[in-house]
Parts: structure tokens; sequence; C-alpha cells
DNA sequence: CGCGCTATGTACGGTTCAGAACGTATTTGG
DNA sequence: CCAAATACGTTCTGAACCGTACATAGCGCG
């Protein structure tokens, strides 16, 4: 009976093992071990900020499963997406950055889990230096990466192609070939109107690259969508990918 | 003789103290003085390039006057600028960063001096932990919220809103009121044609904000600047700012 | 001092996208 | 099972900006 209720308040499927977070998975046994008793799952509910803009923080997270966005919105309402991150890195560097804050936000994309470490805590390990210092400032190059060609995309590739973009980034950070969005959310996140979305949604489904339906997308021709889209994301993947491998790899 | 030859091949004047850069001038005195031996001064001649897309770097360069553009060049040739460094910051984030080299390419906009330091001292320093890491990496988070305000700027406001905050930025690492600069230069960093920079400093210049000819730019009126400019400026102004402060202050 | 290079001014058609309004279809919940 | 909410489709007008072409003006150098 009680176990019955537990069970019911608690997730109902258990959290999937920290190792399932990449950054996580990739450092030293000894290091990880130090880690781990400190590792608080959580659930990533579609929708929750993470942060706020200026929020001191109290914990990074280190996501297993789901997709979060930085982004920054105007004064005027007006919003765009910055980067997003899943399970190969973590949300909230600007607390080993230095800066405990930023004037950005992030919210869960896509539901998912995380487990979390307070900010002491990790400072702590932050300063020990090592791979998980060197892994930390890493994933920052390529969350620096993806940023800086955001803005080379914002001016330069039209909204089809950074829906492609788009589509593509979020389908690396994700189990399947089916991502839950509606075209309103996606329009926030590349920070066009949601027209703009469907118009250009609409082309790839003609073009039979994606099937949609009401707040559902799934990706039927990745190597179709690769062909299409502009050469940011392979800069971006690119980049990840070699500041994931460890160091010294040719 | 020997040292008139000498005066004459080195620069005609000689460089600014290494102090004129803030984030050295900022180090705890014992910081500074393990590194002023490798400092070594050298010239930022306009149109410099300091590193390449994918250059594996041997320097880091803290500049003491001048302005270098952190810009992607894309496949098509056209190119956006990503963000501006000057005396309140440094060049090769990507050395200590860990990741050796990165897709953008750095530019000297504004001639100057620097001063560089060797990859591999570089790397020593930064292990030790302490001020200098703590310095490079909030720099490097004000780094990370210009490029993240430039995706912001290129995707919402319009060519004289962004001219308005690349006036600003860049005078704001400048010691006078005049930039030399062409029309056709400025349109490459914000990653638009040289005549909507023609037509949006034509509007400033009505508005007698700014006074130009061939190549030189005068800001005659920085608070009517500071009027028209959008919010980007402000917020990374204020974030720079703030991440240039003393640890611990409020 | 004038020739030529470079920087800036101007104009035109075309495309992309914003703003706005409204219609249609699918889901949800009483 | 129907009403309301939500998601997507369509259309129109206008603004911003691009690509292009060409005209003018400042400046350096022989």
């Amino acid at each position: 009976m009680s176990r019955t209720l537990a069970a019911t308040k608690a997730s109902a499927v258990p959290p999937p093992p920290a190792t399932q977070n990449l950054l996580l998975a990739a450092l030293p046994a000894a290091d990880y071990a130090r880690l781990l008793p400190h590792l608080e799952p959580v659930p990533l509910p579609l929708g929750w900020s993470v942060y706020e803009s200026g929020d001191r923080m109290a914990h990074v997270f280190f996501p297993t499963e789901g997709i979060i966005s930085l982004l920054y919105v105007m004064e005027s309402g007006a919003s765009a997406e910055i980067a997003i991150t899943g399970n190969e890195g973590l949300v909230g560097i600007s607390l080993f950055m230095g800066g405990q804050s930023t004037p950005s936000r992030a919210i869960v994309q896509s539901a998912g889990h995380a487990y979390r470490l307070r900010a002491d805590f990790l400072m702590r390990e932050f300063e020990r230096g090592g791979e998980l210092q060197h892994k930390l400032l890493r994933f920052t190059q390529a969350l620096i990466t993806q940023m800086a060609q955001t803005a080379v995309c914002n001016r330069h590739h039209t909204v089809e192609q950074q829906l492609c973009r788009w589509l593509l980034l979020s389908l690396d950070r994700l189990p399947s070939n089916k991502l839950a969005m509606t075209q309103e959310l996606i329009a926030n996140m590349l920070g066009v109107r949601r027209e703009g979305v469907t118009e250009a949604a609409g082309h790839l489904q003609e073009a039979g690259l994606i099937d949609y339906r009401r707040g559902h997308i799934a990706v039927l021709d990745r190597p179709g969508l690769e062909a299409r889209v502009c050469e940011c994301y392979a800069v971006v993947k690119r980049e990840s990918d070699r500041l994931q491998e460890p160091v010294g790899a040719a």
C-alpha cells in the first residue's frame, strides 16, 4: 500500500544512471567516485526553467536525457536561442566560469532527467584542476562554438536552413527520430515567426524529409536534412565531437 | 651608433607597459611577477591575423592597445563578427579552454600593441589555479555573453542599431573618439552589405551623432548613440564590467 | 597637378521575412 | 459528445535587406 503510494509519488520510471551523461562517463574512476555520492537525480519536466537571467545558481545539472535550450529573452519579449545542451554536457557553466550568473535563461525543451551537483561542491572539485576541470572547460568551448555559429547562422541563413540545423542538433541529443515540439515553440527558439516555421516545415514535409502532426515531428530522412542544412551544423558537430575526444588524440 | 640602429629596427615608439592590459594589471603582484619575464611585446598591425580557423596557437596575446575582432568566415566568403577584444582581455582562449584551436579567426581591426605569452608557459600558470585562472575564466564568460548577444542582435535588430552597438563597443576599447575604419570593413564585421552601412552611417551623420570621411569615423555625440542602440550593447557592457570587478564584490 | 585607386553615394528589382488577420483541424475536458 | 482550447494553414501588405550596377568624390603617388 504505502510502497505503491511512494512509487506513485516518485517518478514512475527509475532515473537513468549518471553515466548516461557523457561528461560524467568520461571522468576517471577516482573523480567519478568522489562525485557520485553528491549527484542527486532530478527530473527535467518540459518547460521547466533551470535558471533565469541573473539567477545565482545553486546547482549545476548533468542531463542524462532530454534537451535544454539556452536562450535570451529581450525586453520586447522576443527571444532567440543561443545554444542547446543534452547528455553531452551540463547546464550552469557560469558557476565554474566565475560569474555565478548570466543574462541568458535555460529552459527544458525536451523532458528528461539530470543529476544535479551543489555549487559549492562543484567549485571545490573544479579547483582541484585535473580531468574534471579539463572536461568542463572543453565542453564550454564546444558551447562557445555553438553560440558563435548561431550568430553566423542568424545573420546569413534562411529560416529553412536554420530549421534543418535546429532539427539535427536536437536529434543528436535524443534517442529516437521523434521530437515533441510545436511549431510555435520552435519559432521562439529560432527567433522567427511561427508562420515562417510552418512554411519551412511544409517544404521539408513535401520533400519527404520529415513528418509532423500537432506537436510531434519525426525525421524520416536524416541524410536529406544534412543535404539541406547550412555549413553551421557541421561546424558545430565537428567541433563538439573533437572536444569530446580524449586529450591528446589526433 | 648601434644603439640608434637597434632603436630604428625596433618599433619607433616604445611599447606601452604591460599593465595597460587590464587583465594583467588586475593580477596579484606575485602572479604578475612570475609572468613578467615571459611577456614579450609585439606590435598588432592593422589587418594582421592573430590566428586562423583551426590554427594550433603558439601564444596568447594580451593587448595593451588596439582592437581585435573574432569572426567567422563562411565557405562562400561571407563573414560575421562574433566578438571583439581590446585591452580588457586576451586573444587565444581556446588554449586554456583545452581545444587548442577554434573554427573562428582573429583579425586586428585597430592597430596597437600586445604582450604575448608562450602557450606552454600559460598552461603551466593556468593549471596552478588561483587568481590568473580565475580572471581568465571570468573574461571568457564576458566573451561568451558578447557572442550570445551578437546572435540575438543579428536575429532581431536593424543594421543601424547594430552599427551603433559596434561603434560603442569599439569606442570602449579605444583612447579617443576616432576610429580608422572603412564602411566596407564595418560591413564585413557586421555581415551586411557595404551599402547598408553607408545608409545607416548617413542617418547617424545627419543626426549629428558621428562625423566620417573616407575611412575615418569620429563619434561626436556618445549619449546620442546610446539612445539609438539596442539593449544588446548595455547587456554586454554591464556583464563585462561586472566580470571585471574583484571577486566577491556586490 | 592630374591620373588612378579606393571609398562612398545612389538607384532598382527581387527576395525574405515581419505583422496581422483569419480559417481549419485536432485534441482535451467537462 | 460537444465546446473550447490549441496547433497548424493561408493570405495579404509592407519593411528591411540583398545583389547588382553605376556614379561621384577624396586621396596618394608619380
